[in-house]
DNA sequence: AATGAATGAGACTTCATTCAT
DNA sequence: AATGAATGAAGTCTCATTCAT
């Protein structure tokens, strides 16, 4: 029999994330996807039903780690809330920072996907903010964290902050760097954008409207 | 006056929007955009060269008027940058308010646009975000905004947050109400998320890595 | 508006009758149909779902009209059983005597279409039958008919030998005409192969087995 | 004695009758008769040159088989032609009934391969109905059968009617049984359907028409 | 001989766009 | 301008057959 040299399942995901994040999924096409992995078009089904379920296995593969290694740092009892709001924000970083085209196809697929509602990795992706959520009230309990802050509003705006600054990173590394984005949110998390003698007031005036 | 051309065309957008927001771009067809619109379905063809020259239309109408307010907001005297900021949060959330849908195709469809380059109304929509940053800067350069702030970040963060929060709220508004988003975000902004006594301490180590 | 010109739905019908007639179902292609019916590919799904449902179509169309008719010829009271089923035959034989291509469609693919339960057309088939086999019971009760006559295997044999002799007319209708088999299968239905004077004591003899 | 190859051979047409029968030829899958036959797919090649072939082969085992001992029967010197007929039809329905799923593939590929032409099956079956004609001839001559009957009609009747009741008893052998099938075939074939006392009246007004 | 992964031709079907009326 | 039937290009997926091991 012909043996698998190679990983061909490996080879198929790789090809897809890289004709995904040129074409989009839609204008991608399987053919493209079997050639960039070195394949006949036809192999590709015996890896994956169709392609939907390669997008799919994309997610999974990357929420199934992401989640794992999240749950690892909300569990570190040697860091405080700030600490391990840094060290998620870190890890999401770094995900992305190895693969600029697996972020491109993460970051505009993700809206449809979420909003179709099909996708395995749904509840793991749930799961992983609901982690982020769980860190940000034990902080607000122990008093590090501001007491008024909304959490769901949160949640939704570092997410698509977040996503949205490595979107342009995997269009331009070179203007925007993973870095800048890493001090840069951190600071922008931790004190907004007011300087802090201006902030008090500005932030009363604010509240009472 | 053209009014019943002008009726058309204006008929078609809403229809667009509705499927746009119903199936995605890609999954919308024309036959049911002109259904919705009333018309029959070459009818469309009329009024739009082709599917896509509708998607383009829709952003461009958005763009031309939201730049026009920002414009205004940026131009006025009376406010400082702090105020015109929070001007221009209240706009962009007010455009969407109103239409959900509008707001779902607008966040789905966004990035897809802006990688691809097409489209007459990314002019503005970089114009739009110029004009922001300049409120940005014009704050720092008043002392008003922390003056280590990275524009750049912030400036995708902040919109890649309020499109997420959006989307959000285009997906289900009982759960986030828009004044909720509106009074979070600012808050966000303006104080991030540490407390006020904690904050210099732990901005500062954050700061010296 | 470009109308329809001629009856496409007509066309495409005669056309796959053409088509599976020579090819069989299931090498049948669209568009050699579609070419047959003078029309584009795509234009036979304006009038048809999918393939299966241009067969099912002719299905129905037949046994809509052959149980119509059948249903006259049971409700006429100027005609004995014996008279009503030689009617019923040539009810059938007509059918497809104009239309050979139309014979070998039914022939081949009734199976098929009967074992898959699917097909709208099959309740009407089943009640054609229905009523033949009434014809037979009457005559039965008429004492016109052989009391011990299985009416069960009568119409199954009866059927199954006017389809096989049709199948064989629509190869090849130079060496076996349908005057031919319609005189034939009347003489068999009624007499048996075996003479008169022979046959009774053949019969006890069989009966006695 | 080749008895692992014969013993694959023979596991590949019995899964083939298997899986022909539960799916028909064409949705019949090379891999599910490799699979049901306990062998790699590939293997399957080793004994047939293709899936046709695997269907040829079937029916030559079949008709080989069957011509061979309808020629014994057709030799035998000790029954007269009736007797014959009806050993003829006993051998037919024995065969039929150690094997429903043999006989659903029969039944429902015969015509496509009989007007295909191919199948080095084709002249033995051609011969044993042959076979069959040349007792009816014979049982005319002795003054046994009915002098007027279309030997062509009956010979295509009667095959296509024992057929189709194979066929129902194939598909549902609790409401019909074999030797219901036997014994009111049998019947039919003799008497027809007409009672003795009626039928001369009846048959000379026919025969008029 | 045996395997079963790999191949790739080919068909169905969809739908944006065209065009005769 | 309006229509909507007609077009036909193109992509997904299947599966008989091959072939390297």
């Amino acid at each position: 029999m012909r043996t698998r040299e190679g990983n061909k399942e490996e080879a198929i995901l790789r090809a897809a994330i890289e004709v995904f994040a040129k074409h989009g999924y839609h204008d991608a096409k399987m053919s493209e996807i079997a050639e960039v992995a070195g394949i006949a078009t036809g192999s590709a089904y015996l890896y994956f039903r169709n392609k939907e379920s390669i997008l799919h296995r994309i997610f999974e593969n990357l929420w199934g780690n992401l989640h794992r290694q999240l749950a690892d740092v909300a569990a570190r009892d040697d860091l405080d809330p700030v600490e391990q709001l840094e060290a998620m924000i870190d890890l999401l970083l770094d995900v992305f920072a190895g693969n600029p085209q697996l972020s491109s196809v993460i970051v505009n697929e993700m809206n449809r996907l979420e909003s179709s509602g099909k996708g395995s990795f749904l509840p793991l992706y749930e799961k992983s903010f609901d982690l982020a959520e769980q860190v940000v009230k034990e902080g607000i309990t122990q008093g590090l964290f501001n007491p008024n802050l909304d959490i769901k509003v949160f949640r939704y705006f570092f997410l698509g902050g977040l996503r949205h600054l490595v979107h342009q990173w995997a269009k331009d590394s070179q203007s925007l760097g993973l870095n800048q984005i890493r001090q840069g949110v951190k600071s922008l998390i931790k004190r907004g954008i007011i300087v802090p003698e201006t902030r008090m007031g500005l932030g009363d005036r604010s509240d009472k409207k």
